[in-house]
DNA sequence: TGCGTATAATAAGTATACTTGTCAATTCCC
DNA sequence: GGGAATTGACAAGTATACTTATTATACGCA
């Protein structure tokens, strides 16, 4: 029996949901520090919220939860905390006056240029164990993986037709 | 410049930060689906800090928290929850007043001997649109990034020395 | 036209996953 | 043996990431 319970512990290190988890504990350590370093206070919701906007200016909530795969309700709460830092700028839709339109700031679109190539130069960062080859064939699996189960998490993507 | 926009969202969905962020976000929704299905209320975190408290009975929170990669504070509201489920029991140790001694409880043994097929079982459904070969492939990259960062997340990997 | 359905957002609650700060108990070192 | 440094846990605060419920608005259709 001893045998077996050293087995499943183990076991568990080598679960992809544990592995997931560990790198996605990595991942976002790795960007706060960058941040932090560049003495902002953004996280990495916050970022790809900022992105998507600057590519789709005056979306509504529910189109841009949809387009980063966040739930619509946290994207409220991500959003006010955008809005207390005067980087985006929320107004009612005069033709449906449920939906609130929300739009980078001039604030929020200088930020945005000056962290975007930030951001995408630390991404290797985050695969530093892998070599350049590893982290393609990574990257590649994790696209592969993502697009097969997106409708399986809570808040899939939903990408804009074009 | 539509043209670098257009590129931009684009870029965005490839980088490995947003991959293991969807990733995470499919992991724990089949997770908790699966608890959903067999009428549990047990989340990821949970299993795991059990999984270890079985193999290492009696070790204090902050070591738990090591052997799973897990913040000192957050593993507090874990065991918080676990315990008033009556599936551990905490209790101070009599050489060291400060530390917390965590036990599973004959109930958090029985659920975990219930659970972990099931949990086991579930794995292979988080990476689905992969082959089989594709499945390794990525466990074993995972593996290799997560050991190399390990020390830069909050909370690194802690194993016990054998 | 009006009523039921659908949608957008918010509210309240739970559970991670951290931060910093505090406190108590212990251990180290002189 | 006694003070300093360390350690384990908790408290309070922030930020995701959900759930369910509620409110307001819009839309479809008979």
């Amino acid at each position: 029996m001893p045998d077996s319970d050293t087995h499943s512990q183990t076991q568990f290190h080598q679960m992809p949901g544990y592995l997931i988890r560990r790198l996605n504990q990595i991942s976002t350590s790795i960007f706060q520090d960058r941040m932090a370093a560049l003495q902002l206070d953004l996280t990495p919701v916050q970022f790809a919220a900022l992105s998507a906007l600057q590519v789709n200016p005056g979306i509504d909530q529910a189109t841009l939860a949809g387009l980063i795969a966040y739930d619509r309700v946290t994207i409220g709460g991500v959003i006010d905390r955008l809005s207390t830092k005067g980087l985006v700028a929320r107004s009612i839709n005069a033709r449906d006056r449920r939906a609130r339109q929300v739009s980078l700031t001039p604030e929020g679109n200088a930020l945005l240029h000056r962290i975007t190539p930030e951001v995408a130069a630390l991404q290797p960062s985050i695969l530093d164990g892998l070599t350049e080859a590893e982290r393609a064939l990574f990257i590649a699996l994790a696209q592969k993986a993502a697009a097969a189960s997106n409708d399986r998490s809570r808040a899939p993507l939903r990408p804009r037709k074009p």
